[in-house]
DNA sequence: TGCTCATATGAGCAGTGCTTCAGATATCGC
DNA sequence: GCGATATCTGAAGCACTGCTCATATGAGCA
């Protein structure tokens, strides 16, 4: 393998973080890289707190594949359940989700929230 | 399908994203969702401007490897590339990255940076 | 000009993730 | 308890993505 500088190679590969730490940015990532959970998500910025039919519905996906959405989220810690009989209320559990999405819009050009 | 509150999901769904900025930020996450991606971008925050094989040296990546993610990175204007003859200098060209990567790290639970 | 090095690109393959379909769990009303 | 409703879960199919290998471009150098 080829080197330019070795030494400030040295130093930025001692720099960067360990595995564990590239992994579970990498997963964070991925949860808002799908259109169908994004959706989900902006949904919860807009309403607070959906069931899953409601969030659905706003989204115009099928009811599975949004839940299948929340159980990744909400392994990740960001959404919440709050159960209430055989509904299931969904909010966002993460006050880092919305600032992640606006700087993400204020990259693509964007300049104004989903709000 | 089902709806509980139909008028809070008019709302909602009123004012979601359109497609297409759904679609653009899923793929600006997206190019944050790979341990590789993630690597190559840490490397450049910590080493400033560095050429394709530094990179791909600090990161332990092979060289196409990095070559094929900076690639991606630079289509969406992540890094820009300054040529001095058959070198390829890459350095970060977006301020958001930085702010994306803390906010991420705070997410899950790492307070600190990859500083 | 011909050769080598640094990088870029294209094709092919393997792994991953999303969606749908079907069935399971749990709650409510009778 | 029984049936209906709301949500959850698991498996299969499918597309997408990132890797490696091979090759192309382009610059420096003899």
């Amino acid at each position: 393998m080829r080197v330019v500088d070795a030494e400030k190679v040295a130093v930025v590969s001692a720099a960067l973080p360990d595995g564990d730490t590239i992994g579970e940015l990498a997963q964070v990532f991925g949860l808002l890289s799908d259109p169908g959970r994004l959706r989900v998500i902006t949904a919860l910025l807009e309403g607070g707190e959906m069931c899953v039919c409601d969030i659905a519905a706003a989204c115009g996906n099928s009811e599975s594949a949004v839940s299948h959405a929340l159980r990744l989220l909400r392994a990740n810690r960001v959404v919440r359940v709050r159960r209430a009989g055989r509904m299931a209320y969904y909010r966002l559990d993460d006050s880092h989700v919305r600032m992640l999405l606006d700087l993400a819009l204020a990259h693509i050009g964007h300049g104004e929230d989903a709000e």
